[in-house]
DNA sequence: CATTTTCTACCGACCGGCAAGTAGGTCGGA
DNA sequence: TCCGACCTACTTGCCGGTCGGTAGAAAATG
């Protein structure tokens, strides 16, 4: 939500907030305005005074979330050189903004696509972008041992699922931490269950 | 569709088939059953004459899946013993399963829980039974190797996250045909980029 | 300082539309 | 004649969204 602070005032977050629960926790199409203005202690006609339409509501959402995630990617790509730790930095990112963020985490894999045209395009940009991060590091990574990465998609998409599948299973109050979580991804993605 | 395909006759077969499709590529919520209607050539009282309610077709959908799977695994698990073997031949059958029967494939990831009830719990139950399938095997693997797996239940789930991930990115038309992919995840996931 | 205007943040009532689902009829084939 | 396989016509209810209005605070004005 970081880049959208200043601009919202205070109610507008609010309403922010609650709407990510509410979307998150109905899924975008069941749960109606009207379960969102109750929810906040609106009426809906008063929510209009907020945002334009129910997709611009998810957009915003999903868009301020893109934001955040790039916003991450870049400041670790900055302060780390290494491949190697940059992966592991990327990865324990991941993990972090999943548990911190639970409800728009879960919100951009279940339901970006009930996000049409331009604000469609928009975000599957910025998730573009992202992936490139990966991808670069990833890349330097091969190289960097000597041994470039064939397939090397695919290997991006193998870790980033093993990390967006977390929002299927993983609680993180439970006996495994993120801290612990993220490391363990890093380490069975590079020796697997050897290591 | 193997287990219902003798109860059910030819046009339901056809029903239910453009049902996945549809279901799949609109999302649950957003089709509907004028939609299916249309695209089979019906009308929509027509349809409910097949089935009862527009939530009961989603739970025969989903619920006939988990058949498919469970059946599947059932199969392996009698036919391979070496628990190494088994996991390879585990995985590849996930990743044919879904070359296969996309639709059911990424119809169960995204709207198992438009569900509710009983039916959700069905569903849910088969879920766990399959399950039960990797984590038994994964952990007889780690005792053979005389190394039992840590956080056991973590690593059943980021093997299948990245098994199922795979609705998000792959197209089997691709350069990387299903063998190879298979073959990919389980490399990686016994030794990493290392092997 | 008092008064008038303007603006912010909402509300109640309503709209057209489409959703799932149904009651009762029809019609061709066994 | 009867039944399976449909259709027409309909109900009920919620959906996203809009309209005109308004209480009260803030700002402008004399």
């Amino acid at each position: 939500m970081a880049g959208r602070k200043t601009a919202m005032d205070q109610r507008a977050q609010e309403i922010f907030g609650v709407a990510c629960r509410l979307l998150c926790e109905m899924g975008y199409e069941r749960a109606s305005i009207r379960d969102l203005a109750e929810a906040v202690g609106m009426t809906k006609a008063g929510l209009y005074y907020y945002f334009k339409s129910k997709e611009e509501l998810l957009f915003l959402i999903l868009d301020s979330y893109m934001d955040d995630l790039l916003a991450g990617m870049e400041e670790i790509s900055a302060r780390v050189q290494d491949p190697e730790e940059r992966l592991k930095a990327y990865i324990r990112f991941q993990v972090e903004r999943y548990c911190e963020d639970t409800y728009r985490s879960k919100l951009i894999i279940n339901d970006e696509n009930c996000l049409s045209g331009e604000w469609f395009q928009t975000v599957k940009d910025k998730q573009r972008r992202y992936l490139a991060y990966w991808r670069e590091t990833l890349e330097r990574f091969g190289q960097q041992r000597g041994r470039p990465i064939a397939h090397l998609s695919a290997h991006v998409m193998l870790l980033i699922g093993m990390c967006n599948w977390i929002y299927q299973w993983y609680q993180p109050e439970g006996e495994l931490r993120p801290p612990e979580l993220a490391d363990l991804i890093f380490r069975r993605f590079l020796h697997g269950l050897d290591g």
